[in-house]
DNA sequence: GTAATAGTGTCTTTCAGACAATATCGA
DNA sequence: TCGATATTGTCTGAAAGACACTATTAC
């Protein structure tokens, strides 16, 4: 029987999968690493772990400082990834954390990190990235996609106010598969708490003008929307 | 500008929840500690991670080395836990996976542990489990009761070969509700891949001698067994 | 025979998928 | 007017919930 030994020493970083809807695509949040390893390629936002803080706060401290997006978004834990080797600097576990933005709020700063930028999630522009990062992605796109059909957080990808239509383009883009606009105007619209109406109309995309909604308080979705499974 | 810090150093662990069902009831192993803190107290197995481990790896290990249970069990990540203080030797995060065991792997053995036993995890026995155990027990129930609705796990609580029967009062002894027998039999063993029979019949419980089965093949199962949802 | 459990069939309701028909805008 | 999009409605088929009924064992 040995005596006590500390226990092995780890750095914890989290990392995010923050994902919008643009130009019709599902895109991923990602920044230009300014420092090594990995200096000039891009990553998902993250950083490291305090001693004295949540990994909640600070996955949400890390996207403040890197990307001055998402005050207030909607974070869930993705999950934990800390295969050796994966960090050059040394033994590193990350919690990635998933989150879901608004089309509205874009706008992107850097101040940690030497540029932020969306970009698509497709398999092909995913590669490039730092880390294990692209795997991560991948992760966190599978879990939006099973999230959008027991979930409301469909409406998280759309702007605060936003039409039927909208939130069906949101589902079209990250399912890959067109939906009958019929049947998804009576499935959201007849399912309680999924959407509040505002009661004001736009006319944006031309034709009939639409209703707007905003997300309602339904925590999931029964019975669920469903997709076509592979 | 500062230099560059060397990043704040953590203990990274694995904790288990391990689920089985005994005498009618969800159970979770559980481990009494050998050592400090919280010497004597129950807690989950688990134990810290090496440096050069995969955090899958290493809760494999920890469940062997401590209970001497599943080879070859259903694991699952089931999420990380930072809380600042959580751990009394210092700054740790843990990694919790959550694994489903077979009615029939019950014998425990301790090595590490001072001893390891299954108790019930409602919620006034899961209290005294020591750091924040009870809380990540808590989120293991959760992520079965809900696994249960889409995938075919359910089985894997139940022994190599079972019936219809005994599948159920799963479900019923897991989400805490009856099933109508005649359903659920239609329910399973007609959707595709669920169950897969090996021709046999047992009349253990009496009555009418019941089909054996073994799990199939799907990874999930659609439409969903439903529940009621609180 | 009875008691007990296994398994089948049937009816009803709910809901998804397909799609016709109508409504309300801009040009 | 037409072209576009929104919204309602209708029909059909799949599947869940309720539950009668039959089947096969032990006693």
């Amino acid at each position: 029987m040995v005596g006590p030994m500390s226990p092995p020493s780890f750095a914890v970083t989290v990392d995010l999968v923050v994902l919008t809807i643009r130009e019709r695509a599902l895109q991923c949040l990602v920044v230009k690493r300014g420092s090594e390893p990995f200096a000039g390629r891009w990553a998902l936002p993250g950083g490291f772990v305090e001693t004295d803080e949540d990994l909640g706060d600070a996955a949400r401290r890390e996207l403040q400082e890197e990307t001055a997006i998402g005050t207030g978004l909607h974070l869930e834990q993705l999950g934990s990834y800390g295969t050796p080797g994966r960090d050059p600097r040394g033994p590193t576990v990350t919690v990635a954390y998933l989150a879901l933005a608004g089309s509205l709020d874009d706008p992107v700063a850097g101040s940690d990190a030497a540029g932020a930028s969306w970009r698509g999630v497709d398999a092909g522009s995913a590669e490039s990235l730092a880390f294990d990062h692209a795997s991560i992605l991948a992760d966190g796109v599978d879990r939006a996609r099973s999230k959008l059909e027991y979930t409301p957080l469909g409406a998280q990808l759309c702007p605060a106010e936003f039409t039927v239509a909208q939130l069906r383009a949101v589902y079209e883009v990250v399912w890959g598969q067109t939906l009958d606009p019929r049947n998804f105007h009576r499935k959201v619209t007849q399912t309680p708490g999924f959407l509040s109406p505002t009661g004001r109309r736009t006319t944006a995309d031309g034709g009939r003008p639409a209703q707007l909604y905003r997300a309602g308080d339904a925590g999931r979705l029964h019975p669920p929307i469903t997709r076509a499974h592979e």
